[in-house]
DNA sequence: CGCTGTACTATCATGAATGATAGTGCAATG
DNA sequence: CATTGCACTATCATTCATGATAGTACAGCG
């Protein structure tokens, strides 16, 4: 068996070939995170998976949000087709916004993070 | 079958009651993202999954980061106990980080980016 | 017609996060 | 014993994200 050239010492193990694989996890991650990042964008997401809604609706959900802020955002948010501007049929001057099939696969992670901030918040409690 | 309380359809459906379980998750998931924010502690904890390691192996893991911010997340990480600091028993003048037990709970939403973070490469090459 | 609500945009200010650079004390190494 | 590597800390500069505030155009409503 022939081991890829790592530097090593001690126990070999701990440090075998770690760097690859390690560097595409990283990238992964953060390309999530690139497309998620600021204040916002996960608020607004979640707000979304609630129902379509309007800009202002959107706006009374999250705390302390600016139009400025919610703007942008949702601007960001539509460029990375997680969410889609929608016009009313009925009456057009009525814009909502939803979240598209896209923006849903977002869903495990966003339960993961959920889950895990419950948790944590319990663990402070805790002390 | 009772179904719980949730929005759904048109007009006033839209609304209804939204906000107390939506709020909840918001804040749930930016309690999550409160411990990991910053551009660095993710990379960071995702090498230390690869294994215990010095400061400066992390730092070679990870492009661009500096010695300064190494340092910083580094005490953030275990100020939030994801992280553990440990003297060798043998060579105790060599410092190695760890992920504690409560660090790898981070695992499923580490995972859950990661896996989001490679699909969404593959969607932006296709455009 | 005036008022309120919606869905924004524009401008400016500010603070926090990060980067750049330098320096420290200690250990091991040749 | 000089040099290199390790594990940091300190200081300063800069950028970027966000906040604060104001203003706009349009619509529906009474």
């Amino acid at each position: 068996m022939q081991k890829t050239p790592v530097f090593l010492v001690e126990e070999e193990e701990t440090q075998v070939h770690t760097t690859d694989s390690c560097l595409a996890a990283m990238k992964a991650v953060q390309d999530s995170l690139y497309v998620l990042n600021g204040k916002w964008k996960l608020p607004i997401i979640i707000s979304l998976t609630f129902g379509n809604k309007r800009f202002t609706e959107i706006a009374r959900d999250i705390p302390r949000i600016t139009d400025r802020m919610l703007s942008k955002e949702l601007q960001e948010l539509e460029l990375n087709m997680l969410v889609e501007r929608i016009q009313d049929e009925a009456s057009p001057s009525i814009t909502r916004y939803k979240l598209t099939a896209y923006g849903k696969t977002l869903d495990p992670a966003i339960q993961e993070l959920y889950k895990w901030g419950i948790n944590h918040r319990e663990k402070i409690k805790e002390e």
